[in-house]
DNA sequence: GACGACGATGTGAACGTGCACATCAGGACG
DNA sequence: CGTCCTGATGTGCACGTTCACATCGTCGTC
């Protein structure tokens, strides 16, 4: 019913080969852009191909090359703005070269839960491995089971048996506090990412460096789990403590939150406190104030990794790739610092 | 170097018959449970597998079997809440059942966009696929290219080919518009998604039938592009006017940026006027004033379209799934009418 | 106790492609 | 004018798996 011509397999290249009075192997030069073709001969192959509506069989290279032109993606959150659009690019950078991608997401972070997913993607032969949101254990399950292809982080994980690509968001979380500081704010608060995800640890890093540098007293981080919901439910207890002035969230959903949860205490952002986000992602220019934050380019990311992976693959030496520094992005939820500013607002 | 053992192909079925001392039939069998096999020899084949570290080769399956295990996917915006969340879902159930996804993002919604990724994909050999976010265009394409694969809409289309999800849009669009009507609005002008799309196309019709059905006067729909700077951009021209005290946006994007342009024009929302939005972001609850909207569990969409999809492969008969109706929340966009609210507030 | 059925296993071919090698014609070169 | 090289093409095999069929032993049945 809905196969047009239902009989039997599709055409092969030898049905090519013998309609186009040539032997397959002919056929087979013209698909892989063999120099010593006949003009001529290689239309006739064309002409075949167009009538027999043929298209190769990528299961017959895969088994004969062993090559797969699949890479896969491992990814955490992948529903939301920042891996999404990653993923959307790093799929439309690979068929670009001819690759498909295979995605496996992680529904819980358990170490069975990886390796499962790694299992999934190993099984369809990848050529390569691209981690999205990778949390600290997703390195360790990769190591130990010595998959034997290349993989790429999107983020910086210090470690040496992989690529990275270096997204300095040590730097990116680091601006975002200094912003704070220069603001006149001694008091920052920050509310984190889960501690075992590697970006989590570097946005902490660069927000500990900042206050370590101006020399400000250390608010124990808050962890979070980078839901909107979460940043509402960190707000609520954050306004029972009256000790900061300032709050730099480890993304833009829970900043989100937590500004809801500010507003609902009677508490005005920036007046009285001061949130800064990260990520950027559509809608923070919108949300009432607009959210100051720390602008990441998902696409080029997606893109980089697809390049820097397809290098290494295809056995290319490493091509150092210049560095991604994010940039801040200052709107209207940041502000000069108030003495004493939630006691003022009772 | 990144290979452990990077002595020549992988283990094959041979090598797993040689070392359990049996034939690779029998190997073949342990794999694809067949009933007849001695629990004894199973064993044992199962223990070369292990220790040779054996992994089936999906390309030689799919060769013989000429089934691919592999869905497609093709997807629109595939970068924002709504479609992303269906992605992971429909990976998720793939997986579940064994499947692979393979997914193609349309760039544009030219044809030949279209085509391409549909190439991209029959390339893949896929066995059935679903289509996120579809435009009119989008099935004309599908139907010209006879794909001989069955494939599943997420999207009551209306059309006979092909299977859809029956979520029931219009009455979405229906209920959110009544809605305001209930709280007094009479002038209410909505904000859709670009005309060619299926999804825009079901909520203008969902918005239509409301104010037909209450007798209100019919203010030109804008078409928007779902961003939320069109949003922004959509407000700032309808603040020139004053005719309206209601505002129901194609989806909450565009309503958050609604809203940016009406609070930026000195326009409170809902006491000047009342916004609602379509999908509930999760963003949606926390921003400000909190969002009412229309509820879509995307995930469940996901997972009844592999269901639905899977069925149709394996030549079940179709089985008929209930309708997904999108259900009001009411939040804190919307207010009663004000007569002469634009008025007022000067 | 002969015979058929069935359970458990083996044998050979086929799937569609690329690779290594063979073949053949024609031109350059001594 | 024979030799060698090179361009253009053909031949057979291998890749790893499943399928169709064959084989063998055992058990139940008349």
């Amino acid at each position: 019913m809905t196969s047009p011509q239902g009989k039997g397999r599709a055409p092969s290249i030898r049905d090519v080969a013998r309609l186009a009075e040539v032997s397959h192997q002919t056929v087979s030069r013209v698909l892989n852009d063999h120099p010593s073709i006949r003009p001529e001969t290689r239309d006739r192959v064309l002409r075949a191909m167009e009538t027999l509506q043929y298209r190769p069989n990528r299961a017959a290279r895969t088994l004969v090359t062993s090559r797969s032109a699949t890479i896969g993606v491992l990814a955490a959150m992948s529903s939301t703005y920042g891996p999404a659009t990653s993923i959307a690019a790093i799929e439309d950078a690979a068929r670009e070269h001819g690759y498909y991608v295979n995605t496996a997401n992680l529904a819980d972070s358990s170490p069975e839960g990886i390796a499962d997913a790694i299992e999934h993607l190993m099984l369809q032969a990848i050529e390569g491995l691209v981690v999205i949101a990778p949390q600290v254990r997703t390195f360790e399950v990769l190591a130990a089971s010595a998959i034997g292809v290349p993989f790429v982080s999107l983020q910086s994980t210090g470690r040496r048996d992989h690529l990275a690509l270096s997204i300095d968001q040590v730097t990116g979380a680091r601006r975002a506090t200094q912003h704070l500081v220069d603001l006149g704010h001694r008091e920052i608060v920050h509310l984190a990412g889960p501690q075992d995800w590697i970006e989590a640890e570097a946005r902490m890093r660069g927000f500990l460096d900042a206050v370590y540098d101006a020399d400000l007293d250390l608010h124990p981080p808050i962890l979070g789990d980078w839901t909107a919901d979460f940043g509402y439910y960190a707000g609520t207890e954050l306004t029972h403590r009256r000790d900061f002035t300032a709050v730099f969230a480890a993304n833009d959903e829970m900043a989100i939150g937590l500004m809801h949860a500010f507003r609902d205490a009677g508490l005005d952002v920036p007046g009285d406190i001061s949130v800064v986000g990260f990520d950027d992602v559509p809608v923070a220019k919108h949300v009432a104030p607009t959210l100051t934050t720390v602008h990441q380019d998902f696409r080029e990311i997606g893109r980089r990794a697809v390049a820097l992976l397809l290098g290494q693959v295809r056995g290319e030496h490493r091509i150092e790739v210049d560095e991604i520094v994010p940039r801040l992005v200052v709107r209207g939820s940041t502000g000069p610092a108030r003495v004493r500013a939630l006691t003022a607002t009772r």
